[in-house]
DNA sequence: CGATCGATTGAGCCCTCTCAAGAGAGGTGG
DNA sequence: CCACCTCTCTTGAGAGGGCTCAATCGATCG
């Protein structure tokens, strides 16, 4: 178990307003762990809560009928797996490594124990839930109000944004993700994304291959993500 | 500014493992109001939180087009106008009394000293705020993978439990609700609403009239919540 | 008793899903 | 290093669920 370089987790959300020492405490109680491309994080039981430091990380929700949402993607820097944070004995997610990624892991059990001696873990932490749910209200919002090419307009934006990597010309999203992702993310099929993509690419909005998306021209995919249902008119 | 009675409110979930001295101490900063329905309750400045103690409170979130979509239904107990906790300076959503409502306000700016002075607040505030995440996301899964019959059935199966007054044969909706929220809650609209709702009634699993509706069959309504889209071969 | 707001219902259309092939890319094993 | 195989993406055709538009009815309130 080697020991985590607090200068580097020191600035996240999580640990703002926080002594040295203190977060040198609660460091001390973690471990880390590398998963490799593509292998799932946890079992049903929500044993442990983690933290983000490298690579990229789908949570996605699963009906009883094996349909599948992608609740989002977790970026270096942000927690996931708060099962217990919030009282529940199982994740309502399952979680899966898209990238080679290392993560920070706390067994659950230590969860109350840190926030008692440290309540700004739990302030934190509210106000990075918060924010999650916000976030839920508006994509809620999109999926009542717009179409779906607004949707994955937005998705992408909102991707390119969060892990975005800047290009000569344009910005490209730095981690494989499918025609299918992307479906369960806006609540449509991959048929229907393949199409939209198609035709954005014929405009040269976008460049895109086998799990892989340019972003060539933002500002004017901005402006579609933006166009109401009934302004369409060219 | 009358006292208000630490018995009503001691048991609720946000005072959860408070002692009676730390309970009176955070009540005494807050006031009580009343709100007659149908009466807007905040600005767009996030300047108080809310308890609502009596009535029922609707939360809506507006498009920039002027759509809404319904965030929630507050039943007494419950907070809302959490915006501070969560680190915004205005409300994401709107909130509006359907019934007349009595709630208790504190200042926003009350917030952080009473969360230093009382850890509690922000675990038990944690603890809300992510159910109502799951509850969104739940929202979404059920708005990607199921037709619109399903979603309504859902919802107000939902609302029947949460506020539900049992009848001789029957559960009623204990509030005014609409065709337009029903909608606004589903991701549809008031015409398609109305229409599944004619179709139950003659079928005899509903009952109701301008905004009112009773559930006389709930089983079956549970049945046809959890039909799948292509089991429904009569 | 009139006005207003919510509910109902019909007709027609269109966006998106479903079903169905097939092609290309990338990885793997011989 | 090549052949094969799998996984992703593409594209066409057709159908249908739900939306839009439009008009009317009914209840509630002032």
């Amino acid at each position: 178990m080697a020991k985590v370089d607090t200068s580097l987790v020191a600035h996240l959300p999580l640990f703002a307003g926080m002594t040295p020492e203190a977060l040198d405490e609660i460091l001390r109680e973690a471990r880390s762990a590398r998963y490799p491309k593509n292998s799932a994080m946890q079992g049903a039981d929500a044993q442990c809560f983690f933290l983000l430091l490298h690579g990229h990380v789908r949570a996605a929700k699963t009906t009883p009928a094996g349909e599948q949402i992608v609740v989002r993607y977790v970026t270096p820097g942000e927690t996931f797996g708060l099962a217990m944070a919030i009282g529940a004995a199982r994740y309502p997610a399952t979680a899966m490594a898209v990238d080679d990624s290392v993560v920070l892991i706390w067994p659950t059990s230590a969860w109350p124990r840190l926030v008692e001696r440290f309540p700004a873990l739990a302030a934190n932490t509210l106000q990075t839930v918060g924010t999650r749910l916000q976030e839920s209200h508006t994509r809620i919002l999109e999926m009542s109000t717009q179409q779906v090419e607004q949707r994955i307009a937005h998705a992408l934006l909102r991707l390119a944004k969060q892990s975005g990597k800047k290009l000569d010309h344009g910005i490209e999203i730095d981690f494989p993700i499918s025609r299918q992702d992307i479906a369960q993310m806006t609540g449509t099929t991959l048929h229907t994304v393949s199409r939209i993509l198609s035709g954005w690419e014929s405009q040269g909005l976008v460049e895109s291959g086998r799990q892989r998306i340019i972003l060539r021209e933002p500002h004017k995919i901005v402006v579609l993500a933006e166009r109401s249902a009934d302004s369409g008119a060219a």
